[in-house]
DNA sequence: CTCCTCGTACGGTAATCCTCGTAGTACGGG
DNA sequence: CCCGTACTACGAGGATTACCGTACGAGGAG
């Protein structure tokens, strides 16, 4: 039989928790193009996407890296999958320590894309 | 005659237009713990401080470092007023272009603050 | 078991950043 | 003209960051 979900493995990737998270950081992660495209992505397509799903114009080392970045900023959450690592925001901590934050954030990032003509 | 604000100097800063600012400088301007509270005293005190009325634990040479930032990023206006150089929010810009973004900041950042209990 | 894919860990490089101290400039007042 | 105040410019140290290449581990498919 095919699993449609294989189960979550066992290895777990340390996260902050909700009271943990710094706005600071958050602002500071959000601060990179590339790790803002991620987040981009992540709340346009849902959340659920692979690190793999991302094609990113850099190493998968670099990928690895930016993706750390996010979850230890409490911006996503990680949990592998089989082999996959499955990414998604972190959407209701945020809101509730930063309300309308990300949201702004995603609208302006629409903005200024729609603007400069980049995706 | 002494008038209330000394003429403006002609010594100029460079600003970036409107249309320059960048999202990812914005954010990566507001992710020091140090500029961040700038722009809080800046939001709350109103605009239109001088550099030294800000008490901050850091030397002259760091501070005026952390404004040039805030300054070239966009999110504040500097203008000579005799010896002294006054700062300013770009709220008008920063809301056109980021709408909600700046208001977001200044609630998160002071919910945190109260949260930890600083300030 | 073997291979392939996905992602990590490690090590290294170049760039950026925060901080400082010192020296210097612009401006206003006596 | 000289001095004090406000801020800058320059140079440098130390930390962090972004990026890469290579080598490795974990898990599914044959």
């Amino acid at each position: 039989m095919t699993p449609a979900t294989p189960a979550i493995s066992s290895r777990d990737l340390p996260h902050p928790a909700r009271e943990e998270i710094r706005l600071e950081a958050v602002l500071h992660a959000l601060a990179d193009p590339m790790r803002l495209r991620i987040v981009r992505e992540l709340a346009a397509d849902g959340d659920e996407l692979s690190c793999s799903h991302f094609a990113l114009p850099v190493t998968k080392s670099t990928t690895t890296h930016h993706f750390r970045v996010l979850r230890e900023a409490g911006v996503i959450r990680q949990v592998y999958r089989g082999t996959a690592k499955m990414n998604g925001l972190r959407r209701d901590d945020l809101d509730d320590l930063f309300p309308g934050l990300l949201d702004s954030v995603l609208v302006s990032a629409a903005r200024q894309a729609a603007r400069l003509g980049t995706g």
